[in-house]
DNA sequence: TAATATTGTCGCAGATTGAGACAATATTAA
DNA sequence: TTAATATTGTCTCAATCTGCGACAATATTA
């Protein structure tokens, strides 16, 4: 085994939503000297879940455990298979390819996205990148491979799945007013949504639990703090 | 490269569903000499894609091109690495293990779902097996690692689809009567539907072609043929 | 105390859905 | 020929769901 202990020929990439500033955001990374941003990903050793490798990757990154977390495709085609591109990152780092050539073989990426709380993540980037931060879906840089197809379906996957699982919460802390879940929601699908007809749709689901008046300061009634009650839709899956 | 000139760690699994004698069937191979049975499966190539892998494999096994074909989640916990089993079916086959030791290597399976027209396949068993056959979603035999699992996330995720695509088209011959189609839905989603409901709501969707009647020799009014008509829901995607 | 911005909720019209009913056949039986 | 039978195509009606505006109830500021 050549390759530090991971499979040959697979890797993941990770699609990290967060939301902040009424827009939604992901996570990027930016490697040394290279100009080149990608999606966090990483490799599945030896004796890992594809799962467990994912989350561990989440965790290096963020910080965060217990992310709420979904696969949504394998990108397996060959147009994804530019080796100069790998080699790039790697002289940027002085890396010698010693024991590294597994790294220019090709590859096949189970694409993952995970939902999280803006406010507790601490973005860190691994030992190739200069930074991990967030960047809005609608300010992206140019990003390597074909991780922009990436995203186009992660976005694609998450607001189908929205409709059936009410999975919008896991982008807010735990207290929240509706009209910041209606704001994740609007972010998402990316059209206004009318108030009233939102809030009866959320409420008849019977999943939020009603809290105590949040009083901002503003002058104005002050709006009711939810919280979310598990059931098929819970926080963690 | 020892491995054939397949990415090793890398196989796909595909779920064929047929429709024949209103119930809904898979392909299930049965290997030589062991009892075991198992989704029809494979390799991919150094350079194929993984997506076109799977259509080799489905050529192979049905005789059919162009097939409607969806990839719905890549399989890669530990539990699934069971040695044990490749080498029993290679025994069997009275192959020598030189230079098929990748085959014991672990592997991270992503899975498809096929929706074919029964009449047109002619299950075409490989090497490995005693036969390639259909199965009806009650009936079936045991399968071996974690098939049944898949089966049961292949069926899970056409369901999803049904209501967003009108993708139960793609199990019926060319002309069909909306009691066929009536029944594919049904045993897709494992309930009675109302017929006057799901016939407003499947010609309200504007897909749809009527043709000429069709005489049965039933003594009944003779019902319409139908065939499908491009759009979102093409029959090949 | 009045003005302003938001929030929680309600009401109404229009669209959608579930379920039964009825007339229109295609064939068989009388 | 005519009646009986099994299905089919369609319609109606009620119940439900949705989109959208309206109104009263606050927090805060002027």
């Amino acid at each position: 085994m050549d390759s530090k202990g991971y499979l040959k020929h697979i890797a993941y990439d990770s699609v990290i939503f967060g939301f902040s500033g009424e827009k939604l955001k992901i996570l990027i990374m930016k490697y040394h000297n290279t100009g080149l941003f990608a999606l966090p990903g990483g490799f599945v050793k030896h004796d890992e879940d594809l799962n467990d490798a994912v989350r561990r990757g989440l965790k290096e990154r963020t910080g965060l455990d217990d992310i709420y977390l979904e696969q949504f495709y394998a990108f397996g085609s060959m147009a994804r298979y530019k080796p100069e591109v790998m080699e790039a990152i790697m002289k940027a780092n002085n890396q010698t390819l010693e024991g590294y050539s597994w790294l220019l073989d090709r590859f096949i990426s189970v694409a993952y996205y995970a939902l999280i709380n803006y406010e507790d993540v601490v973005p860190t980037p691994d030992a190739l990148s200069d930074s991990c931060d967030w960047y809005a879906l609608d300010e992206l840089p140019n990003l390597m491979l074909d991780h922009s197809i990436i995203v186009t379906k992660a976005l694609q996957t998450l607001r189908d799945n929205l409709e059936r699982k009410l999975v919008g919460i896991n982008l807010l802390p735990t207290l929240f007013t509706m009209k910041e879940l209606q704001q994740v929601y609007e972010a998402i699908l990316g059209e206004k949504l009318h108030r009233g007809t939102f809030q009866r749709k959320v409420l008849s689901m019977g999943i939020l639990k009603r809290h105590e008046k949040h009083f901002s300061g503003a002058a104005n009634k002050a709006p009711f703090l939810y919280s979310f009650e598990g059931s098929p839709y819970a926080r963690k899956l």
